[in-house]
RNA sequence: GCCGGAGUAGCUCAGUUGGUUGAGAGCACGCGUCUCAUAAGCGCGGGGUCGGCGGUUCGAGUCCGCCCUCCGGCACCA
């Protein structure tokens, strides 16, 4: 039988799933799910990533064994792709033994292929900073800060993976393999930066317990990125159960965000090439969503709760909205009224509604029973199985946002259909009633069809249309039950509604502030201002039931942890090469410091000069262009926009608190 | 700044290797209409200098050049 093999990215554990976590998954299953109506033996694989140094931070935080800290969220996002119809196999965690004997397994092989060596992080260091130096950031071999101190050359013990030596192999197989990295964008991308040459990678961490301990030096852990990116193939038993990695391995596709396609398109070939496996057939980097237009962000409350999104009209409306209103490769957004829009257009009016049309009119005049009786009308003839060929060839090139609108062309088309032939006045006349009952099996038949393409999208809903128009929902197979059939009676059932229409007088309902585009039921677009769409200068928009809970909110004690103090700036100067950094000296009262803020695109350095703002005192050096920032300046950084630096109408003295 | 992509109706977008498109679809809006149906369905309509300027061509949204704007990737976003 043939197999596929597919994955999601394992989640970092360290904040619940939101709507663009819950959009990788519902993708994936939607290709999995078509992928098992095609007849394929399918195994989908998601899990969780949890040997990342910002879990064990968040567990200790919340006073619990990191261990079980996981567990817990474990539950949580299980229970989030419960909710919302995932269907993987498996689940895997990166703490799990047979993760342990994969990586192991797999770090073992690249080290015997000489692929890892004890090596030393190299770098200039320079004292005065107490931090090491690339070459780009010194000036003339010194560094800017501290040009009288000569930087050293430091060496420090550290494991290094040979990525370097994969530069040619992998331009070789991107060359061979067109396919492999998917949509074309990031496989452009990709390559420019291979091409840009590679640099070996360290893939061990010292003095640390929270990680898998590297095979040949158990004092050092495994580096969580190589340990992650394992999970694929620890997951089919590499390290563990030969006979089941060698039918599952090498994995289908792996199923990304486009942020992460540099590991997986470079760093995880090379590493299955030094460790002799092979590659992947496939990798998809999908977008991002974002919430009326702006990224989600805890802070901006662009946050969408998938569940809340799935309670609000149901999960398949959610998963339909996410598969076919969003070009699959490129970046979506969410907007909770475009969200009702799609529900009441798509599913209520067109999808819904037929069902229901149909049904009722078949037990009004046929008792639910239909039969084919004659010819099917020439609507319904061709296109049909025109729009399953075109499905099935989009879906096979993971177009499957084109898919899920095709399956509307045969919706549409029925309700034409029914328009064309108006069964009612067919029922008037005893001479036509052959006619009307193929009418009408016809219509029961463009159902049918449309409910199985529609499986791997809405599985549950499609169940129940069938259901409805008197199918067995069960064992799907493409081959035999996804083109047209008229084979035998169909006996309807007439239940109501499927999908109640949502009236946009309820957009009340809608947890939006007041004075949020559309929390308005009649807005007066005419009095608009030309050029100023409604939306473009949407506010952020709480999610439903993200309401404050107290769990988002700090304490008053954490607030006090950083010390706002006002500075008045005394000179101000770019920095050289960077385009939106700027050297600040500025007075705290206390003293003078050198800051570095990210605000040149916004303003001249001569018109800060003097200008009072407002500094956090109490912020960690960091190093930006080589130059070392004491403090960070406040501002006000819309999305999209340049950053306007917080001012005073009358400038209190450098120093004073800010509270 | 470098590299890549995109700028087409109010909104979201199709427009294949230049010519049956003297510019299309869906949504929204207006009008009409059937009545089986969830005030749903179906039909008609308004509305666009196809980012700007120049060029190649018998002919360009579709090719070339320059410019503008937006998005993405990388490099500095404390």
């Amino acid at each position: 039988m043939k197999r596929f093999f597919l994955t999601t990215a394992i989640d970092y554990v360290n904040s619940r799933p939101h709507l663009g976590t819950a959009y990788e998954k519902v993708c994936a299953d939607v290709i999995a799910r078509y992928k098992r109506l095609c007849g394929f033996e399918t195994r989908f694989l998601m899990g969780n990533d949890e040997h990342s140094q910002n879990v064990f931070k968040k567990a200790s935080e919340e006073g619990l064994d990191p261990l079980k800290y996981c567990d817990q969220m474990e539950q949580e996002f299980r229970r989030t792709w419960k909710r919302l119809d995932v269907s993987f196999d498996d689940f895997i965690r990166t703490t799990e033994p047979r993760h342990r004997a994969g990586v192991t397994e797999i770090t073992n092989r690249i080290h015997a292929a000489g692929d890892i060596y004890e090596g030393v992080y190299e770098g200039w260091y320079c004292v005065g900073c107490e931090e090491f130096k690339q070459e780009k950031d010194l000036v003339d071999g010194n560094c800017p800060l501290h040009p009288t101190l000569k930087p050293e050359w430091i060496k420090e013990k550290n494991y290094f993976f040979r990525l370097s030596k994969y530069q040619q192999p992998l331009l070789d197989h991107f060359a061979a393999h067109p396919e492999f990295l998917q949509p074309d964008v990031r496989r452009n991308e990709i390559l420019r930066l291979i091409e840009g040459g590679l640099v070996d990678i360290s893939v061990s961490r010292a003095g640390q317990s929270w990680g898998i301990p590297l095979p040949f030096d158990p004092e050092s852990v495994v580096y969580v990125w190589f340990d992650a990116l394992i999970n694929y193939a620890s997951a089919v038993g590499l390290g563990g159960d030969q006979e089941m990695f060698a039918r599952w391995w090498p994995a289908d596709l792996h199923v990304i965000g486009k942020d992460i396609t540099r590991f997986h398109a470079v760093i995880w070939p090379a590493m299955l090439m030094s460790a002799g496996l092979k590659l992947p057939q496939q990798i998809f980097g999908h977008g991002f969503m974002t919430m009326n237009g702006q990224r989600m962000s805890k802070t901006l409350g662009t946050i969408v709760d998938p569940i809340v999104a799935a309670d609000r009209l149901g999960h398949d409306p959610l998963r339909l909205y996410l598969v076919k209103e969003v070009t699959f490769g490129g970046d979506g957004d969410f907007s909770w009224e475009r969200y009702d829009e799609r529900y009441n257009v798509d599913l209520a009016n067109n999808l819904g509604n037929l069902v229901n049309r149909v049904t009722a009119m078949a037990h009004r005049y046929r008792n639910g029973r239909v039969v084919p009786a004659g010819e099917t009308s020439s609507r319904l003839r061709d296109l049909p199985n025109e729009v399953a060929t075109c499905y099935r060839r989009a879906m096979d090139a993971f177009a499957i946002h084109e898919a899920a609108a095709s399956v509307f062309r045969l919706i549409d088309a029925t309700n034409l259909h029914i328009t064309e032939t108006a069964p009612w006045t067919l029922a008037k006349d005893p001479a036509s009633a052959d006619r009307l009952t193929q009418v009408l099996f016809d219509a029961a038949e463009a159902i049918r069809l449309a409910a199985v393409l529609l499986e791997p999208i809405m599985p549950s809903s499609s169940r129940e249309i069938l259901r409805r128009v008197g199918v067995s929902p069960d064992a799907l197979l493409f081959e035999r039950d996804g083109r047209w059939r008229s084979d035998g009676e169909r006996v309807l059932l007439q239940e109501g509604p499927l999908w109640p229409r949502k009236e946009l007088t309820t957009v009340s309902e809608n947890p939006l502030p007041p004075g949020a585009p559309g929390a308005h039921p009649a807005p007066a677009p005419s009095t608009a201002a030309p050029g100023t769409a409604p939306g473009t200068a949407a506010p952020s928009t709480p999610a439903p039931g993200a309401a404050p809970a107290g769990g988002d909110r700090i304490s008053i004690d954490d607030f006090m942890k950083v010390e706002l103090r006002v500075a008045k700036v005394l000179a101000a100067e770019r920095v050289p090469k960077s385009n939106r950094l700027l050297k600040l000296q500025v007075d705290v009262g206390t003293e003078q410091r050198t800051l570095v803020a990210g605000i040149a695109e916004a303003y001249e350095p001569e018109a800060l000069i003097g200008k009072t703002v407002v500094v956090v005192f109490n912020l960690k050096p960091a190093k930006l262009m080589g130059v070392e920032s004491n403090g960070m300046v406040l501002a006000a950084s819309p999305d999209g926009g340049k950053p306007t630096v917080v001012s005073f109408e009358t400038p209190p003295p450098p120093g004073t608190r800010v509270r």
